[in-house]
DNA sequence: CAGCGTGACACAAACGATTGCGGCCAGCCT
DNA sequence: AGGCTGGCCGCAATCGTTTGTGTCACGCTG
């Protein structure tokens, strides 16, 4: 039942010290207090026995606990084992440990767990749950927690935030599409919740104002990050008659819902309309045709906020707001092509489009 | 710096009794031996000073720290996730804390990693990562620690396993693929040194048995569950010149590999040769073809690992070495396809094939 | 009315480490 | 030679709970 059996009392009588001075000859920080012999001795010791610290005893005492919480929405979602995975990488190399909760996308499970994580003493928490207004984040804010964000931010900027360079990544989707003879571009916005959805369309309407494109009636939002919503957010733009050849979708299930959709009204992707998707998403190049998308450095992204989180711990009060953007990468596959021959109104595909003009 | 400002003795005081006897009247299972009254009150002062209990302390003097670790060789394979979130999601219900650790699929971090968690103080493990013979699995028998297996186990049977049936699997893909009109079926077996490996190699092996079609040769084993191994073995059958109408991949990637091999000997799939995958990965169904698999029930192998921990925790002992086998679905789709036209030998893909004979 | 059980609580010792404080001794300086 | 410095280490308090053991008063029984 005991964690383990070996305890700091027996490393010291075994080396034939005090368990203070034991401690010392263990603890780097503390090492110069003790003579180098006795360093040796005690250590010699500790190996024999096969001696481990008892983390909770010494968590109790300094009041740290060397575990940090991520805190991600969805673990199912392909975007965040990555971010997980850069994070433990980094925290296990310096001895942390990462407890992982996933708040299954609903903010009371979310409180509840960062509460608990709060009693548990974690050192600091990676958010990247982290929606606009987010009066989690505010509440560890006022207790000072150290924490910082990931993928996400909030509106308050008091939190370094690690992220991709999503201002640029949609800005080369437009880029590339423009070069392609694409003029009337279609936006499928993420939640206004959502820092990523606020900034890409933000980037959209800048990108498409600064080649002098029409953005009006050219972005319709999408409730959530779904297959759903984007083929939804299709429907109704077709529904309306929205004119456009090519889609820039802000987060790749909302690419493919959207692909969906076009497919069960005969248009073809990337024949007639062209499609970018965002994440790049492990599956994206697989499918087909394969997706033309933004790649998102999601396990350096989130090893940097492991990183950003421990400098922290260890002392070194980040930038007040440092917001880190990662470089992204456009990768151009199979559902972007010329514009040349897209033109919906008149070409669906070979005689299976149920609403072509013969 | 401190987790919480109010400790026990604080609401003692607020309630005019001794810490002691706060203690049990928070406590649910020693409530009875508190006056209702006090308890009331204690109750009371609780809230009203916001007490939060310090999970540190608690541990160290109950030596449990609500916390079990749940063991993952790589969190970015497509398979875990969903393990990790059934678990998560019942853990937290008992007001457990699930800490994770990515092994890297390596012993070695595999290892430090789990000594890292013993120090830790976590009550129990569940175990994703069991190799056939393992010796961390038998240290932690060794130890006595509360350990369950999920998705592989190992070969001593000394811990509860939850997983699919993966004989019942194999068979119907064998079954289905027979019933398609294949005879020589090509089945690339996981490697050895997992249980998933070996059982469903053995499933393959009796499924044909059973059915009277012949075995030899036509097994080839991979060295790991990734798509270059796959291809790698089918590249390898190709070259001894083994013949094959299907193929019963042992895990959805080497089904892909296979796939990819294949197409670049000109085979098509399904038209020359028809594959079958193992787990329904989430993309599976979205390639092209949309690949024919085995459906593992995940999120439920996660959560039922769970309780059976948890009930072990509660002091449960469980039957020494319960095996509980979930049923597993037949997903059909469109890798796999009568056998009536397939005859690798003389048809390529139209014309496509390098080594079409024309 | 004595004696005894018992309910309700207080007391204090753990759990296993860290750390401020102070003691001891050797060596050095004057 | 004596005092002082400083290195090295022991002592004991401390972190916040839980829990075994006392203690006290009360009520019941014979």
């Amino acid at each position: 039942m005991r964690v383990n059996k070996v305890r700091l009392v027996d490393v010291a009588r075994e080396a034939g010290v005090h368990a203070g001075t034991a401690s010392r000859a263990l603890n780097p920080a503390a090492r110069d207090e003790v003579s180098p012999q006795t360093v040796r001795r005690v250590e010699r010791a500790a190996r024999k026995l096969g001696y481990v610290p008892n983390t909770l005893a010494r968590g109790l005492r300094t009041s740290r606990s060397f575990v940090v919480a991520l805190v991600v929405p969805d673990i199912t979602n392909p975007l965040f084992p990555h971010i997980v995975r850069g994070a433990e990488q980094v925290l296990a190399e310096f001895d942390y440990t990462l407890v992982l909760t996933d708040t299954n996308n609903d903010p009371k499970t979310e409180r509840s767990q960062v509460a608990a994580m709060r009693a548990r003493g974690v050192d600091g928490f990676i958010v990247a749950t982290a929606r606009w207004k987010d009066p989690v984040l505010d509440e560890l804010a006022e207790a000072e927690i150290p924490t910082v964000l990931v993928n996400r931010r909030n509106d308050g900027g008091r939190f370094p935030y690690i992220g991709g360079d999503d201002r640029h990544g949609i800005e080369m989707c437009v880029e590339h599409l423009m070069q392609l003879g694409h003029r009337s571009i279609l936006h499928l916005a993420g939640p206004a919740d959502t820092s990523t959805g606020r900034e890409r369309t933000s980037a959209f309407r800048q990108a498409m104002r600064a080649r002098r494109l029409p953005t009006s009636r050219a972005i319709v939002e999408c409730a959530s990050y779904t297959e759903q919503a984007g083929a939804h957010a299709v429907n109704a733009a077709l529904d309306r008659g929205a004119d456009f050849t090519a889609i820039v979708a802000a987060n790749d299930l909302l690419a493919i819902g959207a692909q969906e959709a076009l497919a069960e009204h005969g248009i073809n992707c990337p024949k007639d309309v062209s499609i970018t998707g965002y994440n790049d998403a492990d599956f994206m190049r697989r499918l087909t045709p394969a997706f033309t998308t933004v790649r998102v450095p999601l396990n350096r992204m989130g090893a940097l906020a492991a990183r950003t989180l421990l400098a922290w711990l260890r002392g070194d009060e980040p930038e007040l707001s440092t917001q880190i953007l990662l470089p992204v990468e456009l990768m151009q596959r199979g559902t972007t092509a010329s514009a040349r021959w897209a033109s919906r109104k008149t070409t669906g595909r070979d005689g299976e489009a149920p609403n072509t003009v013969a």
